[in-house]
RNA sequence: GGCCCCAUCGUCUAACGGUUAGGACGAAGCCUUCUCAAGGCUUAAAUCGGAGUUCGAUUCUCCGUGGGGUCACCA
């Protein structure tokens, strides 16, 4: 860095689709390497492609960023689209100075100019620093005299790039590894427009799990953040899986907020290879976070997503019920799981009894199980309605459990209750659903039985 | 195919040239238990192959092999 000792980085994406996952991955490690060393973190649109680019993707990259937590400055947009005058200035200089000229091209297919304008290429070999991979050398001969605008006013990307990031005094590059293709040429555009060479960083790509680049094809919306961001992932979470993919503290941490990674964040550290994009350490790690939120904040999300779905909203039963699908999700969306599998609403209304279902399967007799849901009803009846929590409900059967067998009274019972063969044990429900609700479910539960 | 990049458990990864090759996710088993979940404990699981350098290679060099990427008047 000659003129300027502040790192200088950027994050360039051209809104031609959904915020990439890996996108987002580049432009926090850009975040990282930046905050660690006190550095800037420039943001600039790339959309000089009018056909693909819209404004809806623009939005979804700077609201996935802000999403994320990174904080750069989005009032001041460099828009690649807005410097038409910038490009057209150097194009003109690297011609009047013989760094490129005009080609009279032979049109071979519809959509070709007949004039473009062409690099001269020095034809050598380029070595540059990469702070991942170290040296890399590249010779540049047969890319020939290449492309670099396809008239004055239209630049390619190249070209384009290598201006911007010289007028916006970019001083360090990470990008993604297919970088290192273009690399070699962009150097060769410095090199002809007196632009100083920045450092590069080319990080490895996140992949499918046939080890193939990370695509949409294979993965469909799991390749957007977009879809994080709707299935209710922590942004935390996203952060530290992200930055883990590709990086480490070196030592066993696994859970690391924002700023510890750039604390300990060292991007010689990361990884060379690709790495497999999986889904079950995201959703551990996003548990992780989940179990750390303040129990305010579990209960509106747990309430927001129950009464959007079902339109149950009793906030008495949503905060009882509240640990109980906290340890049964990993993601907000997990709930709309549950509510699918009709794993919720018999918390809030009575569900519909199959007779098979309440017998023990494991041997017990209808009988039995009329039975004994009367006699734990008897026990129920003489309890005090306050003094009816889970805890005294155990206590109060569990005798009766233990002589006529745990299975012939704890499945009836909770059967009744929920309708489900899977669900939270007996005591739990009663805690819940309270002495009056409980006593009304068993009757109806001996009553099919008796059927 | 040319060029480029890469290579430790299934996955993400740790290991100044000297470790019983460590951790995490996932898996399996056990405990707890009426079922599910959660939790606790335990187990299985890797240095791609071959040369070389070295007293000693996961680590350094070379050659294979394998995988990936890229070869635009797109960005």
């Amino acid at each position: 860095m000659k003129n300027n000792d502040k790192i200088i980085a950027r994050f360039p994406p051209s809104p031609t689709g959904w915020f990439h996952i890996g996108n987002a991955r580049t432009a926090l490690f850009n975040y990282f390497f930046v905050k660690k060393n006190n550095g800037q973190l420039l943001f600039r649109l790339e959309d000089t492609d009018k056909e693909r680019s819209n404004d809806e993707y623009s939005k979804d990259i700077v609201e996935g960023l802000k999403w994320l937590g990174i904080d750069i400055d989005f009032n001041n947009v460099y828009k690649q689209s807005e410097h038409s005058a910038t490009y057209r200035k150097y194009i003109e200089k690297m011609i009047a100075e013989d760094k490129a000229y005009i080609s009279k091209e032979q049109v071979k297919e519809e959509g070709q100019r007949a004039e473009v304008i062409r690099l001269k290429n020095p034809g050598k070999k380029v070595v540059f620093e990469d702070m991942i991979r170290g040296a890399v050398e590249v010779d540049t001969t047969e890319l020939g005299d290449f492309v670099i605008a396809k008239s004055i006013d239209e630049p390619i990307y190249h070209l384009a790039v290598v201006v911007d990031d010289f007028e916006m005094g970019v001083n360090h590059i990470i990008r993604g590894e297919d970088g290192i293709y273009n690399t070699p040429r962009q150097i060769l555009i410095q090199e002809a427009i007196g632009a100083p060479r920045p450092v590069y960083a080319h990080m490895p790509f996140i992949l499918n799990q046939d080890r193939s680049k990370l695509s949409k094809r294979q993965q469909g919306e799991m390749v957007s953040l977009k879809y994080y961001r709707e299935q209710g992932y922590s942004p935390e979470a996203m952060v530290n899986f992200l930055a883990f993919i590709g990086w480490n503290p070196g030592d066993d941490t696994e859970i690391m907020s924002m700023e510890e990674i750039i604390n300990k964040f060292d991007i010689m550290k990361v990884q060379k290879a690709g790495a497999i994009f999986n889904i079950e350490k995201l959703l551990w790690i996003n548990k992780e976070y989940l179990k750390k939120l303040p129990i305010e904040k579990i209960q509106k999300e747990i309430k927001l997503r129950i009464t959007q779905n079902s339109g149950f909203q009793d906030d008495e039963i949503i905060k009882k019920i509240t640990p109980i699908i906290l340890e049964r999700i990993n993601v907000w969306s997990d709930i709309d799981q549950m509510l699918k599998d009709g794993d919720i609403q018999y918390f809030f209304e009575k569900p519909i009894l199959d007779k098979e279902m309440i017998v023990w399967k494991k041997g017990g007799t209808a009988e039995e199980a009329a039975e004994n849901l009367k006699l734990v009803s008897e026990v129920f009846e003489k309890m005090d309605e306050n003094k009816f929590t889970s805890e005294n409900v155990k206590e109060a059967i569990w005798k009766i459990a233990e002589e006529k067998g745990k299975g012939n009274v704890l499945w009836p019972l909770r059967v009744s209750l929920s309708g489900k063969e899977k669900s939270p044990d007996p005591f739990t429900l009663c805690g819940t659903l309270g002495k009056t609700e409980v006593l009304s479910r068993i009757t109806i539960a001996i009553e099919l039985l008796s059927k």
